[in-house]
Formats: structure tokens, sequence, C-alpha cells
DNA sequence: GTTTGACCTCAAGCTTACTTGAGGCCGTAC
DNA sequence: GTACGGCCTCAAGTAAGCTTGAGGTCAAAC
């Protein structure tokens, strides 16, 4: 992941940053945030010399994309997850709220599934179940249902 | 994901299991397992027909791996926390004790990353920080400072 | 005036984690 | 016997998520 050469960080007058601003601002690569856009993750606006601007807003929506890498949530789950977050406006108050507890619901899965995970893994260690008979992380019945991946019970 | 014909389930005099069973107990498809054994995740023994047989303290092991893919640990990390756990005969309690002990920590990292993100999207709901001059996500601090990506502090 | 740095586009390449396909062996079922 | 299912190998293909490279524009610095 080389990072590319930090842009310059300074003022704009008009409060819109340039990508190099941006890529230092929120630790995305100026190659990931062309991806982005690519994909209609994010979006800019283009000054008199074709070069991207970015309102500020945006770095927040880079942020929260940043983050979902980061748990392993793909990309494509951000379409859905940001569906209700205008790209060319700042959003409003509501707006975020609602996204934000969209986003609350989705990283307490992931931490729920986490917990279940240490709670078994806790058991194996507990009941030392060499035979495999009684192994929760092997045996975990609903608790890991996952639309057909994952271990399972015969 | 199509997952590979089910393989015959049925008890096997010696009580090895072959390919298919083994996908059938763990849900990993049939190719998934070959490409494990290539990375030397896992291992197999061959019969007089050539077809590989797995002793059963594997099917733990395959556990583990779908576990890791679930959470979202690189195929590569999983080599470092098998390290100590013996391919070639089942591990013995004190192995997977400490491997487990490995894989815990490894859990808990994670989850507390997810609840330390999960805190300061509260955060952002609860000030409805729209101005981003105080917002949590983008200035994390160290909290997320993780090896030069992510969002940082200017 | 030419060099440098930040930016542009478009196409190709890369890594991870597998899946799919072609071609073949073997044992049981019809 | 031949069809089928399960297994084998090896090579190629796929999808996600980017990065790298080639070739070019423009403005400011030296």
């Amino acid at each position: 992941m080389a990072s590319y050469p930090s842009g310059e960080v300074r003022a704009t007058p008009d409060d819109w940053l340039g990508i190099g601003e941006v890529s230092a601002r929120t630790g995305a690569a100026v190659s990931a945030l062309r991806f982005y856009e690519e994909l209609g993750l994010i979006a800019s606006e283009r000054d008199e010399r074709n070069q991207r601007r970015y309102p500020r807003h945006m770095l927040r929506r880079i942020a929260l994309i940043s983050v979902a890498k980061r748990i392993g949530i793909p990309l494509q789950d951000l379409r859905e997850a940001f569906a209700d977050v205008p790209l060319d406006r700042p959003p409003s108050h509501q707006e975020w709220q609602r996204a934000s507890r969209g986003w609350k619901r989705r990283l307490e899965e992931r931490r729920q599934t986490i917990e279940r995970l240490e709670a078994e893994l806790t058991g194996c260690i507990g009941c030392g179940c060499l035979s495999m008979k009684a192994c929760a992380l092997l045996n975990p019945g609903d608790a890991l249902a996952e639309d057909g991946v994952g271990p399972r019970r015969l």
C-alpha cells in the first residue's frame, strides 16, 4: 500500500479539497479515491482545470468507507448503507442519523458474531473437547447459521 | 459459492474422512479444502486409490479457518496462528489451549476495534457534528492508529 | 524556459481466495 | 457393459479492491 505523495495541505479559499488533500486527511490513497468514485461510493466536482474538488462532507463518507474496510464489510454493501445519504450536498442531521443507525446495526451484528465465537472458543479451552463430540465451534447450531456456509450439525 | 455435490456421509471403518464428507461437515467447498492444503493450512494422507483421507482432528482446524474467514482474518495470518499446532497428529490439549488463547486475543482485538467504532459513531449521532470539527470518526486519535492507514488528525 | 509536482485518463497488472473446466481413474448400480 | 458419482491433477478463470504505468495538461518555482 504505497501511499501517494502527500498532497499540498492548505486551506482553499472556497473550502473545497483537492484529491491529494483528501487523501492525506483520510488516509485513503489517491488511486483508491478515484476507484471509489468509479463505484459511485463518493463523488466530486471539477474545477476549471478538470481537477477533482471534494466538498468537506465527503471526508466523512470516506472515513466510513475506511472503517468498513477495516472490519471487512464489502464495498458493495456500502452502496446499500449509503443509499439514503445524498452525494451532491451535505447530508442533513437526520440523514446522517438514519445512516449512522444502520451502521450501528452492522457493527453490532459483527461484534456479536465475534462475541459468540469468543464464548465458544472459551468453551473449547474449558472442556478440552478433543473428541469433537461436543465442540461448540464445530456444532454451533443456529447461532452461526448463515445462508449455507460454515460449520453445521449433521 | 456453488457448493460441491455433497459427499457420501457414512462411518468409515478406520475413522478417517473423505474429502466429500469433510466438505459436508465443515461447510467448506471441496475445492477450498484442496486449496487450503496447497497453502499448507491443512494436510491429508492418501488411501490406496490416491484419495485424500482426513483425520478427525482436521475438522477442527478447518472450522477455525472458516471462522477466521467470517471475521475477515486473511489466510496468511492463519499460518502464524496455527504455527504451534501440529498437522500430522491430533494436537494435545495443551497445544490447542495455547492456540485457542492466540485466537481469543485476535478476536478480542477485533471486537474492541468494533466497540470503539460503535462508541465513536454514537458520539457522532449524539453531537450531530456536521461541521466535522470534532468528529471522533474522522479524528479518532491513536485509538485507531494502525501502521499508516486510516483517518488521522492533521 | 525548463523542471517539478499535482493532477488527469485509460488500460493493464496484482493479491487474495477460490471456482471452473478439461481430461482421466476407479468402483458400484442398472 | 456402460453410466454415474466421487475422486484426482493441472491450468485457467473470476471477483474484489486496488495499484501501477504510459502518456499528457497545467501552474508555479528556479
